[in-house]
DNA sequence: CGGTATCCGATATGATACTG
DNA sequence: CAGTATCATATCGGATACCG
């Protein structure tokens, strides 16, 4: 089923694994997949959901994620524009796995609260 | 289910999705689980499979994989040391989760590819 | 509003040599 | 065998200022 690992010895990135985990590494990304799981939202609120991040880093994250086809850019043009941004249907298939992610993290730091006691 | 935005906002690494990608982003370490499902290896072993790869990146990134509780260290008491590496509990339990990774990845590129055509 | 441009420090990865 | 030490480079994330 999967593919044998001499296949990506010489360049680990081209394994399909990491290059699955590398569309949503970035310092900001799962939490943009996971505010844009709820709403289409457009850039002046997702600045303001993370004030801490910079627009310079979420238009990075942003524009990486939409090149991964994971996201949807959407100008309008209204007088005041506006960009919109959502998931595409690729992102939305991301949200099971997410979930997983979730599960097996929650999972293993409840398990090292037990261990330390 | 999962927790709102506004917990992570301030330090997005405490949201357990990113500290689930970040177990097992560095760029070795899908290719190491992936060698290690099949088989408890020692040092050399990985060595070998991954000739890419200096000792020390491999050691680091064994060593990240081991604090985080997903693979297991076991060094022997022979004439000739050696280190046996494994999947420990938790790492076993990854499988799955990167088998979906996996096909969400292999999914999206042949996705890609009928798009250029 | 939705960005870019510039500069900077921190971190990740790597080449190479050495060690118990 | 299984590392560690050292040094170099590259990419990432961030602060700040500016732009159409």
């Amino acid at each position: 089923m999967i593919d044998p690992v001499e296949l990506y010895a010489d360049d680990p990135t081209s394994c399909p694994v990491a290059a699955a985990v590398g569309a949503f590494s970035g310092k900001w990304k799962p939490i943009i997949l996971h505010l844009l799981a709820q709403d289409e939202l457009h850039f002046a609120n997702i600045c303001r959901a993370l004030p801490k991040a910079s627009k310079k880093v979420l238009t990075e994250q942003l524009r990486e994620l939409e090149n991964d086809g994971i996201v949807v850019r959407r100008p309008t043009n209204e007088n005041r524009p506006r960009v919109f941004y959502s998931l595409s249907r690729t992102g939305k298939e991301l949200a099971p796995i997410m979930l997983s992610l979730y599960k097996w993290q929650k999972d293993r730091s409840q398990k090292e609260m037990s261990d330390a006691a």
